[in-house]
DNA sequence: ACCTTGACAGCGA
DNA sequence: TTCGCTGCCAAGG
């Protein structure tokens, strides 16, 4: 067996990198009907600062199950472009699990997401 | 090794 | 609230 188990794992081929793996489950453990900003995503994957990198991982996604329209943008914003289709699959995504979608904004959980829902919400 | 991109975040005007 | 700029970080050319 390898001297570092971690490192035969990270050097694995075709396997996802732990922060990849760490990524997804934190966008997994996202309940239906509840929102988080990539930042936030990045945050309880353990990897501050790494927003870019869960924008960038779920544009090359393609995994079907992955609960991709729950991730917003920090301000409660849709990141596609209100005419792309992506964005119209979101909107009624989201609306489909109850959660009001104006404009393009949702309101109410991620940006607002405050206090309470960070400490008793789903994350803690 | 350098430059450009990107489903971003945060802050000030 | 919207707009613009700066900061960030990983991936690809």
């Amino acid at each position: 067996m390898g001297a570092s188990p971690v490192r035969d794992a990270y050097h694995a081929p075709g396997m996802e990198t732990d922060a990849t793996a760490r990524i997804l489950a934190a966008i997994r453990a996202i309940p239906p009907g509840r929102v988080a900003g990539y930042g936030e995503v990045a945050r309880r994957a353990g990897l501050p600062g790494r927003a870019r990198m869960v924008a960038r991982l779920l544009s090359g996604n393609g995994d079907r199950d992955l609960p991709w329209h729950r991730v917003l943008r920090s301000d409660g914003r849709i990141a596609f472009p209100p005419d792309s289709p992506e964005f119209a699959e979101q909107s009624q995504r989201l609306r489909a699990e109850g959660v009001r979608v104006e404009n393009g904004r949702v309101r109410g959980q991620a940006a607002a997401a405050t206090l309470d829902e960070q400490v008793w919400g789903f994350g803690g």
